[in-house]
DNA sequence: ATGAAAGCGCTAACAG
DNA sequence: CTGTTAGCGCTTTCAT
């Protein structure tokens, strides 16, 4: 045996001087085994530092016990929080994760969805989507979207954007602002966190100012994009909601090298409430996504779903006899939501 | 076959009608193949959705192109933006990343260490530990460390930390600072930030002032436990080099709450200058790190490490000749150091 | 130019 | 209580 190559189940075998099965089974404790027997099996183990080839046995069992999560870039806050958050609730349930990082590429991301079908992971969890990449419709295999709905097929898992954008845009009103605007991505009726502004303006009679930049502009040419849509606007608003707390951070520095305090002659509100950026702008009034809830429902949802192909595929291969199975998960239809909470800083 | 499964070879195999080998051999381009039998079975895949497990292929080929990324938590900008740099670097070698967040866990990080090397990825690079865990030693793999050493005979990739800390405390000084405290997670001769402050300080003859706050503090106690911390030396100091941008800005919340103007009355300077911290903060005075540049050399010696790491089990199970193989990648001994530079902002 | 068969490391019937 | 054997899906000699 090669030194610098890992030992094997045979390797472990011949030292304790019994066959595969056994050390197998000692390994999975299954069956009757003698004291003596695990003890040798075990010390053999240890001495050789032997640990079971998770892709023999991914093999074997069809599973892979991974779970693919595609993102935007875990190089933001709130993806990176969102990539913890499902890695702890797979870890609950000895699954993986498999982080892809799309960079907001259509092409990258269909690459990746490639590669997680070929590395047979056991489900997919989206939070990035080219709208809608058809490679996601026939995809054989368990799927959550989150945030962005997919399709009716498809379980997604949300914070309530709608009634997050409206509460965002009252708080700016209740603090005392005449005319709002929304600093957002990319402006349409999918935009949820949109429809809650235009909402709670049109209660008040309240003409909406949208301005975007678009979700995935360049770093170095975001600041140049927001001064130039907020000075078109300076003397319409006396209040910005931007979709993001990044965003917000950049009206802010607009503010600042326009002269105008906040929130005195601006007030702002953010949107996410990560703790990265609660750390960096403690100050910052933002709507807070409860990133843990939507996290670990995401993770229910899809073992649930992989729970019920894997009953499919037994029966489906065993033949016969259904069983009483009224105990199922569900199949989710809608989008499942969560509330978000305001952040209270100085900013608004 | 279950429809909800995927389709191995034997299907297309059957489906095109020919062999196994035959389809394996279009799919790796491997020998002469009339154009007929291509067609066919590029047909046959095409209709059937085939897509080459990458377990069992990984089984056979004793590698599974995929490299285990350890990290203390990519919530943190700093080890997101690395992630994604790591990702990038390995994709264009047709490698893929497994990210393991540790959140300082000396336990969980074990754990990790045992699934990478369960799931035979190829090699390790780390950038988190817990004060050598032992397992790190006798681990049978390629491994390279990020701006942690580990032990010598671990390539460790890192920015020039002393020369950063030097060069962050005479900007403070040259701006007018008098006496820069220093604000870092833990003190040593370890901290090569915090030797350069020193060294930068008893050139001037100026009595050093370190502060230190845990790295893996809870969030809810850090802002406490940084006021407290300076408030014990407001009156000795007027400037602060924090050796993370998330500590600084946590300066500059103390500062403002104790109505000190930054920066007239106090000064501060960050780390790392990681492009999300620069969106939030962008008048933040930092120490950019060279994120990419740290990540692709990892990236580039691990590479180097795991070829020459096959050749020599070829040469190992094949036997006898050696050949001239002066071309490897040499082990590389000593850290590989690149320069951090400063980004000017308006706190110092 | 194509096929048959062995084997990667492990698990699970099926014997004893 | 323990061993033998047959695969999981793929690549790769070795034949033909």
């Amino acid at each position: 045996m090669n030194p610098r190559s890992e030992p094997t189940l045979a390797d472990v075998a011949a030292l304790a001087g019994v066959s595969l099965t056994t050390v197998s089974r000692v390994l999975n404790s299954r069956g009757y085994l003698s004291q003596e027997t695990k003890d040798k099996v075990a010390s053999a183990i240890a001495s050789l530092g032997y640990r079971p080839n998770q892709v023999a046995r991914a093999l074997h069992g069809m599973r892979t016990q991974t779970i693919g999560l595609i993102v935007p870039t875990v190089a933001l806050p709130f993806f990176g929080e969102l990539a913890v958050e499902v890695e702890n609730a797979l870890a609950e349930h000895g699954y993986r994760i498999l982080i892809c990082n799309s960079l907001g590429k259509a092409e990258r991301e269909r690459e990746y969805l490639n590669l997680l079908v070929g590395n047979r992971v056991d489900g997919i969890i989206s939070g990035a989507h080219n709208e809608d990449l058809e490679e996601y419709h026939d995809i054989r295999m368990p799927l959550v979207t989150i945030d962005r709905a997919l399709s009716p097929a498809v379980p997604n898992v949300r914070c309530d954007n709608h009634a997050a954008g409206r509460e965002a845009t009252e708080r700016l009103l209740t603090g005392g602002a005449r005319r709002p605007a929304l600093l957002t991505s990319s402006s349409g009726p999918q935009n949820l966190r949109e429809t809650g502004y235009r909402e709670a303006l049109s209660a008040k009679k309240i003409t909406p100012v949208v301005l975007t930049v678009p979700f995935h502009t360049p770093v170095e040419q975001r600041q140049a994009m927001v001064d130039e849509r907020l000075d078109s606007v300076a003397e319409l608003i006396d209040a910005v909601f931007a979709t993001d707390d990044l965003a917000a951070a950049e009206v802010l520095e607009w503010a600042r090298t326009r002269g105008l305090s906040v929130p005195e002659h601006l007030r702002v509100i953010g949107f996410d409430g990560t703790s990265a950026i609660r750390r960096a702008l403690p100050g910052l009034t933002t709507v807070r996504q409860p990133i843990e809830a939507i996290a670990r429902e995401a993770v229910r949802i899809l073992l649930g779903q992989i729970e019920t192909a894997r009953r499919q595929r037994r029966r489906s291969a065993g033949g016969g006899q259904d069983g009483a199975l009224g105990n199922e998960v569900r199949p989710v239809y809608g989008p499942v939501e969560f509330p978000a909470t305001i952040v209270e800083g100085w900013t608004a």
